[in-house]
DNA sequence: GAAACGAGGATTGTCTACAAGATGGTGCAT
DNA sequence: ATGCACCATCTTGTAGACAATCCTCGTTTC
């Protein structure tokens, strides 16, 4: 009886401008720290202030950003203990997971995260965050994986702010050993192990969480609009099938410097 | 006159809107399925539409309130499986805090879990909603002891949307082995025994879904689509099958939102 | 020369106005 | 009388306007 499935478009401009800044969070194309003025934000993505302000009134709710009063929204910077919270209790959220998913998942689940798992294995030479944002989403699929919509909104959330973490904190050339604990974790689960699913899992939560320890880097961006040209395209394009015209948002693609592909 | 009390007033009045509908909506003064248009809850409260919506979309995103497009909000009317998701999810969340808790409480805080309990108590005598409001403030306070905001976030948040199904499903006289087995937990907890108090945790919580979840048909307002499900059915098969096994089941979940990723 | 003060600009907080969609009633046609 | 279509009205969605607050920077004074 329901027909609509793609209109995520007019449906809710709201939840795609979330979405477009997420990612930009978690790909540190925005980072912390950086300020998000409703304008700008209503300009990039062709909406008032109005609209902008409440993608990122919900964006402060999600944590990933901070919202202080009369002075505006950025991109919210973890300190290390709440990193080090935020860690602890995804840990056991997705210790739950695994528990519930062990020798319940279906061919064609074990199937899509191994075609994930391949992703993440192709992206590896990529920029870190990329890999960052692939190993979030494999996480995500997990959580989605138990068919429960609370567990799935928390995994997601937790799962975000620790990769806006990672971002900060954590140090490249890590990615590699994380694959091969997904790959690992997936084993244990098609297998029906739960205990051994949840050990790995630990084991790698905690690995990734150790290697997000110290040097705090920061720099300022250069432009706003700039950074934000990527990702309000892509929030047309991610829709799928259904690519229409787009006439007045003009993507222009050039992408950033550092992605020189061959 | 006006600095001594707080800084409710001008702080954000978002929040107290959002923190005053809650306690309507746990204490069932606001009953599932009301409506709440944007211009009566800013008339009421002083404020203009916008911070109406503000807070109403913050309610939504907690899963207090639905918010449909060009329909409005309304007080959440949780399903049936949302609810045992919901407990279901409580129960590990709650015993971690436990765990965490175990041997780790200070004197005051002891103290004042055990204030609470004699408030809970107190009330025992009163109204259904403040007996649930109360013994959900117990959780609350039991989370916030840990010192994780994240933790206390979901926490609060679950507890609350399980308030809200407690007074949908409820029935009444079953407050009172619940401030019993909060005695137990505190003590358990103060013992140090982070085991006992994990397992007397799940049970409280297990009691206390059970007795929300067992009958679905307690509703005062049931769903009319429920209602004639098993009508339309018979009216498709309209030969020898039977309706009298739906009675006995009558739980269908009819449709839900359209959102299955795959 | 440095610190305090104040003007100016910029950004946010809130409200109201206008447009779009939905709901419900009325009238007309069959 | 029933069903359909149109319209009136209400509520929501969104944008921009206006006021309040904060930051920056130049000026003044010790």
């Amino acid at each position: 009886m329901s027909k609509a499935s793609g209109k995520t478009k007019k449906d809710d401009r709201i939840s795609s401008i979330c979405e477009a800044l997420r990612q930009a969070i978690i790909e540190q194309a925005l980072k912390p720290g950086t300020k998000l003025p409703e304008d700008a934000l209503g300009e990039r993505f062709g909406v008032g202030r109005t609209i902008a302000r409440q993608a990122l009134a919900q964006l402060a709710s999600e944590g990933l950003v901070d919202h202080k009063r009369n002075k505006g929204a950025e991109v919210a910077t973890p300190s290390w203990e709440e990193a080090r919270d935020l860690f602890d209790l995804r840990m056991s959220l997705e210790r739950l997971v695994v528990s519930r998913l062990a020798g319940n998942l279906t061919k064609e689940q074990i199937a899509a995260l191994r075609q994930h798992i391949a992703k993440e294995d192709a992206a590896r030479n990529t920029r870190e965050a990329i890999s960052v944002r692939l190993a979030t989403e494999f996480h995500t699929m997990l959580a989605e994986m138990t068919g429960s919509p609370v567990l799935v909104r928390y995994v997601q959330e937790i799962c975000r702010r620790c990769g806006l973490t990672l971002t900060l904190y954590a140090r490249p050339h890590s990615s590699d050993c994380a694959i091969n604990e997904h790959i690992e974790i997936l084993d244990a689960l098609e297998k029906g192990d739960a205990d051994a699913a949840a050990r790995i899992m630990h084991h790698h939560l905690e690995e990734v969480a150790n290697r997000a320890l110290i040097s705090p880097v920061n720099t300022h961006a250069p432009s706003l609009m700039d950074i934000l040209a990527p990702y309000a395209a892509v929030e047309e394009a991610e829709s799928g099938a259904k690519v229409s015209q787009m006439a007045g948002k003009a993507v222009n693609g050039h992408r950033r410097r550092k992605s020189s592909p061959a």
